[in-house]
DNA sequence: CTTGACCTTCACGTCAACGAGAAGGTCTAC
DNA sequence: GTAGACCTTCTCGTTGACGTGAAGGTCAAG
């Protein structure tokens, strides 16, 4: 497919389907008029790469990922074995958000409870 | 306390705490020097900015939450009933934004799990 | 009274993930 | 054969939370 239906398909614009490819999380193929020509399996690599930049990760650790993901017919498996710590080291720093989000939100919570602390009976 | 002490004690560095007063989240005093002088409690109103910077709001929102959040002495409950909604809603960002960490977690832990997919026995 | 640590106000630079527009090539349908 | 929908590369702009000097005032200690 081209790059209109598969910004459609994934929701995404083709501005960033481009700028995917320019910082190395895409590859598709060229047909001789330049044309971008995209897999099927594009549309995971896609859904995956969204979820992991609204998991906070660069597209550098991405780029460095992908490979190693599932349903991608890629070649497998480049620099995954020292890519393990970087790995423990994201998934530290994503748990971190998680209990930071936690904390914040139960101070909404308690905000909201009050009624806005305008509440003074 | 002068904003060197308040930096070090908070863990932030001065340019931020000037950057948060500019964006009216902070009004320390003034020495006749023009110096900043700040309280005790301002070391956790920092503390909570820097826990709802993190939570992904941003400073125009904190400004108006700051005012209702205890343990500061300030005038109480601004513009609190129709800040609300707005609460509710950044609420629900949080709780969204928990959800999609969570599944990025899931996906590098299944890849840790594997060992990377290098390993195909 | 001078050194050095601290403070002040500008004001421009950075970084990431795109948005937006220009200038032009391609392809399908009528 | 041409309209219009789609694509190409290129380049500059945006947003938020600061970083980073520059140029200069303040103040306790020796």
């Amino acid at each position: 497919m081209r790059i209109g239906e598969l910004a459609r398909r994934a929701g995404v614009s083709t501005r960033a389907l481009r700028y995917y490819e320019e910082q190395g999380l895409l590859r598709p193929q060229r047909r001789p008029s330049g044309y971008r020509d995209y897999g099927e399996q594009a549309l995971t690599t896609v859904r995956h790469i969204r979820l992991l930049l609204s998991a906070g990760l660069g597209t550098a650790v991405i780029a460095e990922i992908l490979p190693c993901v599932p349903d991608d017919t890629t070649v497998l498996a480049p620099t995954c074995p020292e890519l393990l710590d970087g790995l423990a080291g994201e998934r530290a720093r994503i748990t971190a958000s998680i209990q930071r989000l936690t904390a914040a939100r139960d101070i909404l919570d308690a905000l909201i409870a009050t009624g806005g602390p305008a509440r003074r009976p």
